[in-house]
RNA sequence: GCCGGGAUAGCUCAGUCGGUAGAGCGACUGAUUCGUAAUCAGUAGGUCGCAGGUUCGAUUCCUGUUCCCGGCACCA
């Protein structure tokens, strides 16, 4: 029976039967071949080594395409299992799939794997890409797999048939060389030496089985791994240079904060770093100042009563702190130290009797919450035990809501372009399995949000069951400077604890009714943002953020009077400038203020003196301009 | 919380096959006044994370523990 292909250009060419992917390349030219990963056909990405049966419109997939570095790193992955399988037998295969930036393999192994492991894996890797062993895809009966594989003693791959697969569905297998195989949906190289040389082992990991903690312990191991070696080499210099950002590593280096064993999770911050949370929450108080909230302050430790009512006890309880305290004749009273400021905000709310003329009422605070993360979770700044949230909950009629949540949503994109990000997405997080509220209010809830992204122009995607117990979410995820995602920004919807606190509004008709609820998040956590920042400007935070924006740094011991003079004038003019008058050499001098990344240094020396001027060196530049004093502190009063 | 790795001077790190430790930077003192990314010399500074055990002797070996790091799980 003839084939009829079809190629991307609607060029046809008919074969006189069945004919694979490799071959139609091969009829094109070698280099073709010689280039291809896969083939799509029908929109379907096939191994080029599968016979194509039927008229099909395919595309040959080159090693220079996106979708065939996928092919290349799950390639990886499985050579890797083979290496391991190699030289640890007795080792189980589990998964490996592709990642964003190469792949992992899970194998369950008692003995957990080394670094040094992972040298010798490695270079058996590349003696199996060395090999050139031929991979060939074949389809077996379900009963087959299953002996198969408990007969090799793979239980994980056994399990996975009879539970993660359809009976119905066929059964593909890998094989890769003479010996070895794993089960996989596909589609692969022909063969080992096309996977290249462009790939590394990272890291060795723990992992549980079907990413489920309460299911055995595996040992992952991780690589990455390009269609070319350039590319590796440019993303092993993305890694390095992400590392110089670590804020953690910056906010040591340039004294902004630190954390100690005694109070886990939490921030000490340093008289510098303190000055940028200042002015990020000045900011952020100014603004939404402008967007119509009030602020309020509410209390950290309040009555279990109260935790009762909006459902944390209940729901959240094994993240709160608890304070228990003596009162004495035996009673006892106890305290939760808030994780979220919605009952607190009630509570304000609750005070006397609402009229529809006040809402929509947006209330504010800069909330100080403590959650108990686990152990594991916690991470610099960017995941504390005690943070400060620049929380709001909107009170307003249903009606009012979609309006209200667009409101937010702007404001959210508006402050992210200000601080320097530009892309931002967002999702739209839908109802967990653990969750309060009966369903018609979900599904009212989340229609409301969606409503609201068309409102604001936003394309959303869905996050299916990652909502809050308490309503589902839109959620802010902003990229920064190398590409990496940071959720931050988040806006709620709560039908619940209106309903738990009964909380009303006398509406226009005299009635009695119940307002709606939003809880709104900007920046997240100040910490967390903070945290952010210094790694998205690399610690070169922008001038109105910089908590000392100038140094005065005198040439010779003749200039300090007129530095400490100078240096008198910027902080009148508000511009948070210091005087460097150790007797060091200006080389000296200009060095660690360009490490401690200030962003102006001012420098004065004899001449300077006489003629009343400064020269200002800035941050990044090597150039630098004299001028008087007087236009120079106006300059910087200016700068942003 | 789980798996693995780690903790040595203020910082970055070396070292001890078991005999209580060392460098650079920083700090301090002195000299130097030097015009654009590290001036020279000297001095001080350590319960080798914490608690047990083995040992004549432990920072080193063993056990436990705390914290940190990388993943996993978690992120309401």
């Amino acid at each position: 029976m003839p084939i009829e292909i079809t190629f991307p250009d609607g060029n046809k060419k008919t074969f006189d039967g069945p004919v694979t992917g490799l071959e139609i390349a091969q009829s094109i030219s070698p280099g073709l071949a010689k280039r291809a990963v896969v083939v799509s056909v029908n929109g379907e990405l096939w191994d080029l080594t599968r016979p194509i049966d039927r008229d099909a419109t395919i595309n040959i997939i080159t090693r220079d395409k996106p979708e065939a570095l996928e092919v290349i790193r799950h390639d990886a992955a499985h050579v890797l299992a083979q290496a391991v399988q190699e030289l640890f037998p007795g080792t189980q295969i589990t998964f490996g799939p592709a990642t964003e930036t190469g792949f992992y393999y899970d194998f369950a192994r008692d003995t957990p794997f080394t670094e040094a492991d992972l040298e010798k894996i490695e270079q058996r890797m590349r003696e199996i890409v060395k090999r050139d062993l031929p991979i060939r895809r074949e389809i077996w009966p379900r009963e087959r797999v299953i002996e198969y594989f408990r007969a090799q003693g793979e239980s994980f791959k056994a399990e996975w048939v009879t539970e993660g697969i359809a009976p119905e569905e066929p059964i593909s297998i890998y094989r890769q060389g003479d010996t070895w195989l794993d089960m996989c949906l596909g589609p692969h190289l022909p063969s080992t030496g096309r996977l290249g040389n462009a790939f590394k082992l990272t890291k060795v990991s723990g992992a549980y089985w079907r990413g489920d903690a309460s299911n055995a312990q595996l040992q992952r191991i991780y690589g990455v791994a390009f269609a070319t070696e350039d590319e590796l080499k440019a993303y092993l210099k993305m890694v390095e240079e992400a590392e110089k950002r670590d804020h953690r590593k910056l906010g040591k280096q340039l004294g902004l904060f630190h954390i100690q064993e005694e109070a886990v999770g939490q921030v000490f911050w340093h008289p510098k770093g303190y000055t940028i949370y200042r002015l990020l929450e000045d900011y952020i108080r100014n603004k939404i100042a402008q967007h119509g909230y009030v602020e309020v302050k509410t209390p950290l430790l309040m009555d279990r009563k109260l935790w009762e009512t909006s459902g944390h006890w209940e729901w959240y309880r094994q993240n709160m702190f608890v304070a228990e305290v003596d009162e004495g004749d035996e009673r006892k009273a106890m305290l939760a130290v808030k994780p979220m400021n919605c009952p607190g905000h009630m509570q304000i709310f609750k005070q006397g009797i609402r009229s529809y003329r006040d809402l929509p009422l947006r209330m504010a605070e800069f909330g100080s919450c403590h959650r108990y993360e686990p152990s594991g979770a916690l991470h610099g700044l960017m995941r504390v035990r005690g943070f400060t949230q620049d929380d709001a909950h909107i009170f307003c009629t249903p009606e009012q809501m979609p309006a209200e949540a667009a409101a937010a949503g702007r404001l959210i994109f508006e402050v992210y372009r200000e601080l320097g990000f530009d892309k931002v997405e967002v999702k739209l997080s839908t109802r967990p399995d653990k969750r309060i509220g009966d369903d018609a209010l979900w599904d009212r809830a989340e229609r409301e949000l969606a409503h609201a992204c068309e409102l604001m122009n936003a394309p959303y995607t869905i996050n299916p069951g990652e909502g809050a117990f308490y309503g589902p979410k839109l959620e802010f995820t902003l990229y920064d400077a190398i590409g990496r995602p940071w959720q931050c920004g988040t806006v709620q919807v709560d039908f619940n604890l209106p309903e738990r606190f009964g909380i009303e509004y006398v509406a226009e008709d005299g009635s009695r009714r119940r307002p709606a609820m939003l809880h709104r998040a900007v920046l997240g956590s100040l910490e967390r943002f903070i945290g952010i920042l210094i790694e998205q400007y690399a610690g070169a935070l922008p001038f109105w953020l910089a908590p000392v924006q100038a140094v005065v740094a005198p040439i010779v011991s003749d200039a300090d009077g007129y530095a400490i003079e100078v240096c008198a004038a910027l902080k009148a003019a508000g511009i948070r400038a210091e005087s460097d008058l150790r007797n060091e050499k200006i080389n000296y001098k200009i060095r660690e203020h360009a490490t401690q990344k200030i962003p102006v240094i001012v420098i004065v020396g004899r001449k300077e003196a006489e003629e009343r001027t400064v020269t200002l060196r800035f941050r990044g530049e090597e150039k630098q301009e004299t001028l008087p004093l007087g236009d120079a502190v106006r300059r910087l009063r200016e700068s942003r």
